[in-house]
DNA sequence: TAAATTGTATTAAGACAATAATACAATTGT
DNA sequence: ACAATTGTATTATTGTCTTAATACAATTTA
């Protein structure tokens, strides 16, 4: 079963939160080229929201290249799974960097606290969690 | 001046963005109590978006006791207002973090990647911090 | 005192998100 | 063949966010 986790709190749209989860399932490997996904109706009903919000990350996600949609069928990773280039994946990431050096200068580290804390994290991930489950 | 990161393609509320990073320098005691901060059409110029938008996060902020606004006067950071100690600092910090290396993982990318990553935005922060403003 | 500054308030419009209720099309399973 | 499943599409409604354009009130400044 599919792991999505909506917040109602930040703000964000929920079809957006399905539509950044699934990518990074897909990204990790998590959710693997061909497997298949839980029909619209379902992951609406588990997850307590209308099947049009559904139904609109999945379109997203088709539109990306990232799912394959056929009807009555059901929706499938692609094979060729994410079409993410380097660039892309460094935009992305380097959006993230950013946001967190505002973020943590606001709340007076400096940057060597971010790195010591990214090391100890990191010790952590690697050691025991790493291929479980840490998308909680 | 202040540094606030207004992000468009996350779709959280602008005015939401800048009541969470202003809380956070108020936390972290960058803004001091007592301090004053930018009239609202000041901060919507440098922001480049609408004045109301300001206004509402200063509503908000004075709401939940951490601005004090006056007319003609302008709008102060409260006396009292909410500070939070190290460790809620740090527990914040670390979720960031936690985030961060979670999604760069799933991108691919590795712990040195992130923090030479870091270094270089650190770099142009600095640089651009004594100079004049550059806003992505 | 008069002008400028600053916060407050209101109304309107447009865009978007989410829900709701259906209907239809293609595939699968019996 | 038939029913169930599943994706697709449409229309309507409600609510929120943002911009826009004003107007007004209180304070500061010249």
């Amino acid at each position: 079963m599919i792991k999505i986790h909506i917040s109602t709190k930040d703000g964000v749209p929920i079809f957006q939160q399905i539509v950044t989860q699934i990518k990074h399932m897909v990204a990790s490997g998590r959710l693997a080229p061909g497997e298949i996904v839980p029909p619209i109706r379902v992951l609406a009903e588990q997850l307590l929201i209308n099947p049009n919000t559904v139904a609109r990350a999945y379109k997203e996600l088709e539109s990306e290249g990232i799912f394959i949609s056929r009807q009555g069928s059901g929706t499938r990773v692609a094979e060729k799974g994410s079409t993410l280039d380097y660039a892309e994946r460094l935009q992305v990431l380097t959006e993230r960097v950013e946001s967190l050096l505002v973020e943590a200068d606001q709340l007076d580290f400096t940057v060597e606290d971010i790195i010591e804390l990214i090391r100890q994290k990191n010790k952590l991930f690697y050691t025991s969690e790493r291929g479980k489950n840490i998308n909680d």
